[in-house]
DNA sequence: TCAGCCCATAAGTGAGGCTTGTACCGGAAA
DNA sequence: TTTCCGGTACAAGCCTCACTTATGGGCTGA
C-alpha cells in the first residue's frame, strides 16, 4: 500500500484541488507541478480507499468521501497554521516568556536595565522576576522551575565547588563584582582611600548572607585573624544602616552597595581586593530558546554598560 | 533546511515524546526505532526554529513552544482520526450515500429488491430513490446529480444512438425485458399464445411513453403498417386501464406490465420478439465508490434472481 | 479540423526517513 | 567505587517516496 496515513501534505493538496477545481491550477497554486498533485491525489484516494473526486468533463465534483475530507481539513489546516504561527511567535521573539531568578543585588541593578531593554527591543516577550539566592537558583533551574539564574561565584578555592556544580550549565559571565568596604561616618578609616583588611581585624562586624558571610570569614582567615560578627542577616538596607548606626563595620559586593542608597557610610577600597564573579546561567538546551538568549544578550550588554 | 512545513507525522512523534516523557518509549508505542524519533524531532524543532524540549537529567520537559505545539496537535490529530474515521466509514460501507435513479417500472421491481438486499448488508448505507425515464437520468447522472441510473435501451438501430451516448459510462446489463401484448378480456386475439405484431395493425393502440411509443411504431414499420394511437401516457396503470377498458391494446415492457396487477386485461406474447435491455448506469469514477459499487452488485444480484 | 488546456503515465533523480551499529552519558545497584 | 542498564546521539547504508521532465490522450472551443 502506497499511503498508509493521512498526511498534512496531502489535505492541502487536497484542499487546492476542491478550490480551484483542477489539477493544474492547484499546482500553480501550491507551487509545484501537475503530476505531482496527480499523484498526491492518488496517494491520497489509495489512503482512503475511495475515490475521492469524479472527473466531469470540465471540471471536477468531489465524492462524498472528498467532501467529508475537506470539510475536515479546514479544522486541521487551521489549526496547524495556528500551531505554527504560535511557534513562529515565539520563535521570533513576538512571544515567549522568560522565567529569571536572580540574587537581591542582581535583580536591583543589572535585571531592570537587561528587561527594559528587552522589553524595548521585543515588546511582546514576558519575563518573570523571582528572587533567590545562588545555591536555591540553581535547583530552580536544574528543577526546571526558570530559565534564566543571575548567580555569582566567588573566586578561588571555594568556588571551584560551585564551578564543578555547574560545568553541565551554560556559564554567561556578566562582571566581576569587587567587594567593598563599608564603615560609618566619623569613623577612624572613613576618610581613608584604602584599607586592608587586617586594619578591621577588631571592629565589629556586619554580615550578608550566608555565602558572602563564609567568603568574608575566608578572607579574613587568610588575613590571620576570625571576624568577630555581631549580626548576620540577608537584607543588605539593613547591614548598611547598622553600619550607619555606627554598630560595625561591613564588607559587601558593590552591586549590593549600589543598590542601597546608604547614610552615614563611608565606602572604602579593602585590599586585597576580593571579587565575586557575577553569571548568569541556563540548561543547554534553553540557551537555544530566542526569548532565553535575547534575555542572556540583554544581561550581557547591560553588565558591559556597567564598566 | 531540512523540514519546511509541519506534517502531522511529526505532531505523533511530538505526542508521543510528551506522553512518555522519552524517545525510546515513544519509538515503542509508534512501532519505529529510537533514532528515527529522535531525528523526527529534530526536524521538527528545525522547523519550528527553537527548541521543544529540554532534557533534565531523569526524563525530559516541554518547552513553551513544545507545550504550544502539543495543545494544538491534540486537536490536530483528534481531527485527523475523524476525517479518517468518516472516509473509512465511507470506505467500509458502515456508511455512504447513493442517489439511485430509476425508471418508473424498474423502481417497482428490480429496485425494491436491490434495496432490501443492500439494507441487509449494510445497514449504514443510505439509498435516495428519484424516478426518471433514460434520456432524462443520463442527464442528471452526467452532471452529479445522482449516482447510479437505471435505464434501458432498445436493441438494433434505434439503440445505437443511446449506445454511443454511453460509450463513456459504466455500462451493467442487468436483464433483458421482453415486451408482452396486452388486449382486452374477450378480445378475439385473448386466448392466443403468440400473436404476430401484424395481426393487431387494425386495433386503436394505447401508447406508453414517449421513447417506447417510438419503438412501437418502428417496429409497426418493419411489420408494415402505422400503429393507430388512440392514447398515449407514461402512466403503465394508466395504459393498463385504458386497454382494460377495452379502448385498444398495447405492447409493454413485462417489468411495466408486472408491476401493474391488471384487471380485464390479457397478457400475450407477440411476434416477432422485442426486447429492451435493462441495464444500471453510472460513471467511470463512481464506479470506484464502495456504496456505488455495492448498489450496482445488488441490482445484478436483483435481475439474475428473476431468471 | 485544429489549437489549447488538462490529466495520466513513465522514467529518472534526489531527498529524506528508517534501519543497524556504536559510542557516550547518566543513574542505580553491587 | 565499579559495574550494569536504560536512554540518547551520531554515523553510515538502504530504500522508499515525492518531485521532476517528457510524452501521450482526451475534451473543449474556435
Amino acid at each position: 500500500m502506497l499511503g498508509r496515513v493521512i498526511e498534512a501534505r496531502h489535505l492541502r493538496v487536497l484542499r487546492a484541488v476542491a478550490t480551484t477545481g483542477s489539477f493544474s491550477a492547484a499546482a500553480r497554486e501550491l507551487g509545484c507541478t501537475q503530476p505531482a498533485v496527480s499523484q498526491q491525489m492518488k496517494a491520497l484516494e489509495a489512503s482512503a480507499g475511495t475515490p475521492l473526486i469524479v472527473r466531469a468533463g470540465r471540471g471536477m465534483r468531489l465524492t462524498q468521501a472528498g467532501e467529508a475530507l475537506v470539510r475536515h481539513a479546514a479544522g486541521i489546516l487551521a489549526g496547524l497554521t495556528a500551531a505554527e504561527e504560535e511557534v513562529a511567535a515565539i520563535a521570533g521573539l513576538r512571544a515567549g516568556r522568560v522565567r529569571l531568578v536572580s540574587f537581591p543585588s542582581g535583580s536591583s541593578t543589572l535585571v531592570p536595565t537587561a528587561l527594559a531593554a528587552l522589553r524595548a527591543e521585543h515588546p511582546g516577550t514576558q519575563v518573570s522576576l523571582e528572587e533567590a539566592e545562588p545555591p536555591r537558583s540553581v535547583e530552580m533551574l536544574r528543577a526546571g522551575d526558570c530559565d534564566v539564574a543571575l548567580a555569582f561565584r566567588y573566586g578561588g578555592a571555594a568556588g571551584s565547588a560551585e564551578s564543578q556544580e555547574w560545568d553541565d550549565l551554560v556559564v554567561r559571565p556578566l562582571l566581576s563584582d569587587r567587594l567593598v568596604g563599608l564603615v560609618p561616618q566619623g569613623h577612624r578609616l572613613a576618610s581613608a582611600e584604602s584599607v586592608g583588611i587586617g586594619e578591621l581585624a577588631e571592629e565589629p562586624w556586619i554580615a550578608g548572607c550566608p555565602r558572602c558571610r563564609g567568603q568574608l570569614v575566608q578572607v579574613c582567615a587568610e588575613a590571620g585573624f576570625t571576624p568577630r560578627i555581631d549580626f548576620a542577616t540577608d537584607d543588605y538596607p539593613a547591614v548598611v544602616g547598622l553600619v550607619g548606626a555606627g554598630l560595625g563595620v561591613a564588607v559587601l559586593p558593590r552591586l549590593a552597595v549600589e543598590a542601597v542608597r546608604g547614610r552615614g557610610v563611608r565606602e572604602v577600597r579593602v585590599e586585597p581586593a576580593v571579587r565575586r564573579e557575577v553569571v548568569a546561567l541556563t540548561l543547554t538546551d534553553l540557551e537555544q530558546v530566542p526569548a532565553v538568549a535575547a534575555t542572556l544578550r540583554q544581561l550581557e550588554r547591560a553588565a558591559a554598560a556597567r564598566v
